[in-house]
DNA sequence: TGTCCCAAACCGAACGTTCGGTACAATGTG
DNA sequence: CACATTGTACCGAACGTTCGGTTTGGGACA
């Protein structure tokens, strides 16, 4: 009989947080089973346990996971009228995430270069999903160029601090996020 | 006996073109051999003819090519005190470039995930590079602050684009480019 | 002109390795 | 026992690379 298939346990729960490492400094195809197993302390036999399906499930759980920690961890502190404080906490959120802008975003590692059709699927839908929340914090609310404009500069700023070995590009681009939320409460 | 080193013949740097259009589109690990050879129209094996070492060669080459368009067909027409004619023309290149937001930059796609280290290194140098070339031409001259916002434009509207496979994305951050040409001339 | 020669250019087939994924027996825990 | 979980061994397929050999084109020499 086949092993049976995987609830959602702790072990797992836990493993894609790790899993999510591995994706977001490998990209999808350089993410092997081998570095995924490793990553996580499972066997390989484990890892199809709780993903059935493989690595499509893997990349899929670790952007449904990352949208879960967007909202409940990043987002929803912004809510209402922002200030001072909530924006600080919000680019100290983002600079931990990012590692200080030395470790990539699921959004660019898993779309650029190819991955399978369900999670490209799963990642525009986290990036535009994201885009909308900003918007939401935004000033006037619904206004999406200004949005369009620190989701794009985050992930701009990743591209350049990952591909020139330099954190600084990172943190001016935090420095130019925290400018535009000042500017669209003002 | 073993095939000869190979010069730079001319369908070797037609093939180079191709090449770069694969490796654009899938990354490092990505473009395989296959791809590659069908891209550039040669067998595999004309491939390492061409290219020695293979995969890597073939991505320093792309690289090496990329610098080299960067200087002689994107940057150039803009030293001096480019006008709006110069930098209308300089956006309108950027976006055949990347094909109007469809098709990923060297930069990106082959730093984010992993690739060899010698074609980091050459990703590196193709990104400071032009960073400064962008800083020449921008107001005051080698102030480098709004050549990174620039450069970061440009990444930044890239990820948006192909991750959401909205070119729309793309087309505001050339927009804002404009807007910082025309602003640091003005 | 004809043809012999050689090296560059090219190719399909095959190599060894690693890939993503599976089978299964053993383990721990109720 | 029932059942979730795991380590080990294993599979076919695809990977990057190499091999043996064919085509091509341009002198050299009769």
């Amino acid at each position: 009989m086949p092993t049976n298939p995987a609830p959602d346990s702790e072990s797992r729960s836990r493993a894609i947080g790790e899993l999510s490492l591995v994706f977001r400094r490998y990209g999808y195809q350089g993410a092997t089973t081998k570095l995924l197993a490793e990553a996580s302390g499972l066997g390989k036999s484990s890892l199809y346990h709780h993903f059935p399906s493989g690595k499509e499930d893997m990349a899929l759980a670790v952007v449904a996971k990352t949208q879960e920690l967007l909202f409940e961890q990043l987002m929803a502190p912004l809510a209402g009228d922002p200030g001072d404080k909530e924006i600080g906490a919000f680019v100290a959120l983002l600079e931990r995430f990012y590692r200080d802008g030395r470790l990539g975003c699921v959004i660019a590692t898993l779309s650029l270069g190819d991955c399978p059709k369900p999670v490209a699927r799963a990642i525009k839908s986290l990036l535009e999903d994201w885009i909308d929340a900003v918007a939401r914090v935004s000033d006037p609310p619904g206004e999406r160029a200004t949005a369009v404009r620190i989701v794009r500069a985050i992930q701009g700023g990743l591209v350049l601090g990952l591909a020139a070995g330099k954190p600084a590009y990172f943190a001016d681009a935090m420095q130019d996020v925290a400018a535009m939320l000042y500017g669209s409460s003002a």
